[in-house]
RNA sequence: CGGGGCGUGGCGCAGUCUGGUAGCGCACAUGCUCGGGGUGCAUGUGGUCGGAGGUUCAAAUCCUCUCGCCCCGACCA
């Protein structure tokens, strides 16, 4: 491509909106343009590497016996009522009518289109198992649109379902795409970690989630630094550190009340005492399980001060309300008889689940349950008893690997990634069977797999740039190699050269960006480093006249001469195709 | 949804408090200049100041309504 016939669209400055490294350089280098709040367009060098990734994920799910389809993004609201997912969705799904006044949704994900698929076309085992896979845009209508096009409306996502005869089956080729993923990552180039995953509100067994570590990601994982172990935050769980200390012999503190005026946080409270918060505990109500009568107990969540509530964990308690709900202050003051701020565990009349690490502490400090009012010298089973001691907590850097081998590690990540072993959830409830070798319906178990294309892009632009742009892995790169001529609009040779070279390499398989504006020099170099091209051939007079050119890779500080007779070889030993 | 902020040429901003008829840098166009790191000079194009209504002799500026965009939001019990 030269640049005279082509739309570089850079810009010296970033707009105000773009608080991200990925999304300022991606407006920069004149890859994306904002439409409207989380909508983008794609530039001709965006798309290029959009195109790349696509490309790259799409090889590699044929190539593990995927198949590709196309479905409309526009869906029926039938099929989502099938699925009772038109009412499970909220918000997130954008629901309108068409002119005759019919139901749709613009698809956040295709698992009833599919399914509908499949239980029309797929009748007999020997059909399965099955693998079908898009690249398609999807729509979700996200609260809060952020990070230019990592946390857009509409994304570029790759997305498989899988069909078998039983779990087995589904387990194998889970296994075949968790394999398929980590190919895909590392042919682009990217430094990822698969991650245990919480199956959330989709539901199924297994889980995995990709992730590209980045420091501005949304996602914390944690990591054993001894063990494969790696799970994301909100699914880790560690062993408890047992330092208990040894009270038989009866010597513990005295309970005590304290008036603490106005002392309402964790944070004031280790102030007002002068202590750690490892030292205190911390409880919070929420709403529990709706009973038979009919009414919503509270439940009390006990966690070590200095810890953080998992609301995964939390709600995923069978005597805890899923979603997680905190209770409200006139509730938690009716039941309770306090505010929060000043509850706690002595004498404390309602369900208390108990983290592990609050469970073995003694000597500790807690509210009173008695407004401005604490207690301290605190002692389990003395003063006051546990329902049920359980994990209700994010694990923390240094925790116990809970395969007990080293301590774990927390870094941030991208989402890139997300493999599910579904079950049955959505061909139970739209009958999705095939019939057995005994005649038998049978209803069909999925798996389901997406990839954040367009999210890679942006992820792999947060894990590879410097100050003065992007750096492409050749895998991605819009184009591999950048020709800038010096003085070409002066000297006809240099001209001739570069249209030489540029003929040769694009022969050669490779996307050249012949910048043949008549710009100066320092342009030319600013431009091709912010867009970000892996690898610079420059020419000039004095080249020409030594039979050279300049070799430059982007992230090397010196250039190499090479001989233009041997550049193409040269380039071939350098440039991965 | 709650809180905060911002809408002025394509981009980044000043002007708004204290009303007087719109300005700067970048980009763009033309000419000269420069020619291995966003050259310099000159000239020029482009904005009904997000929209609607109001106050006023006069509104980017004051008032009312409205639309759009951005940021923050369990961590507290």
């Amino acid at each position: 491509m030269k640049v005279s016939q082509y739309l570089l669209a850079t810009r010296r400055e970033t707009p105000n909106d773009a608080d991200i490294v990925s999304h300022q350089l991606m407006f920069r280098a004149g890859m994306v343009r904002k439409v409207a709040s989380g909508l983008y367009s794609w530039l001709p060098t965006g798309l290029r590497v959009l195109r790349k990734v696509e490309n790259i994920v799409r090889e590699e799910m044929d190539r593990a016996g995927a198949i590709e389809l196309l479905m409309p993004s526009v869906q029926p609201a039938e099929l989502w009522k099938e699925s009772e997912r038109w009412d499970e969705f909220g918000p997130e799904l954008l629901r309108f009518r068409d002119r005759h006044n019919r139901e749709f949704c613009l698809g956040p994900t295709h698992e009833e289109i599919i399914t509908d698929i499949i239980r029309n076309e797929v009748r007999s085992y020997k059909q399965l198992p099955a693998n079908f896979y898009q690249v398609q845009n999807k729509f979700r209508d996200e609260v809060r649109p952020r990070f230019g096009v990592m946390r857009s409306r509409e994304f570029l996502m790759k997305d498989a379902y899988t069909f078998h005869l039983d779990d087995a089956c589904l387990k194998s080729t889970y296994k075949v795409m968790y394999e398929a993923y980590c190919k895909i990552f590392d042919r682009i180039g990217l430094n990822y970690r698969a991650v245990l995953a919480d199956s959330g509100a989709i539901g199924g067994s297994g889980s995995h989630e990709f992730h590209v570590l980045a420091e501005s990601g949304e996602d914390a994982i944690a990591f054993s630094d001894t063990s494969d172990y790696a799970a994301n935050v909100e699914k880790a769980t560690c062993l408890v550190a047992d330092d208990r200390v040894d009270h038989s012999s009866g010597d513990t503190q005295q309970l005590e009340e304290i008036h603490t005026p106005d002392v309402r946080t964790m944070e004031q409270i280790c102030k007002f005492l002068n202590i750690d918060a490892k030292q205190g505990v911390k409880t919070l109500i929420v709403k529990g399980i709706i009973d038979s009568d009919g009414k919503q107990p509270l439940v009390a969540l006990v966690l070590r001060g200095d810890h953080l509530l998992n609301e995964i964990k939390a709600a995923a308690h069978s005597l805890v309300a899923s979603p997680l709900e905190f209770a409200k202050d006139d509730e938690i003051n009716q039941v309770i008889g306090a505010s929060p701020g000043s509850i706690g565990v002595v004498k404390l009349n309602v369900t208390m689940l108990v983290d592990n690490d609050a469970s073995i502490l003694s000597d500790f400090v807690c509210g009173a349950n008695r407004n401005d009012y604490h207690l301290t010298g605190v002692n389990w089973e003395r003063d006051a008893t546990a329902t049920e001691i359980v994990d209700l907590r994010n694990v923390v850097e240094g925790d116990i690997s809970p395969d007990g081998k080293g301590k774990l590690t927390i870094k941030r990540g991208i989402e890139v990634g997300h493999i599910f072993q579904l079950g049955t959830k959505y061909s139970e409830k739209m009958k999705a069977t095939v019939l057995n070798e005994n005649g038998k319906a049978i209803t069909m178990t999925m798996g389901c797999y997406g990839i954040g294309i367009s999210r890679i892009v942006a992820a792999a632009i947060e894990q590879n740039h410097d100050d003065r742009g992007i750096i492409w892995p050749d895998s991605i790169a819009p184009f591999q190699i950048a020709i800038i001529p010096m003085n070409m609009h002066r000297a006809h040779r240099v001209r001739e050269r570069c249209e030489d070279i540029y003929e040769q390499l694009t022969a050669a398989g490779y996307d050249v960006l012949f910048d043949d504006r008549k710009e100066r020099p320092g342009v030319l170099f600013a431009d091709s480093e912010l867009i970000g091209i892996p690898h610079r051939i420059v020419v000039s007079e004095r080249g020409i006249d030594a039979n050279e050119a300049e070799y430059k890779h982007r992230t090397s500080r010196d250039a190499e001469q090479v001989p233009f007779e041997q550049l193409v070889d040269y380039l071939k030993g350098k440039v991965n195709l």
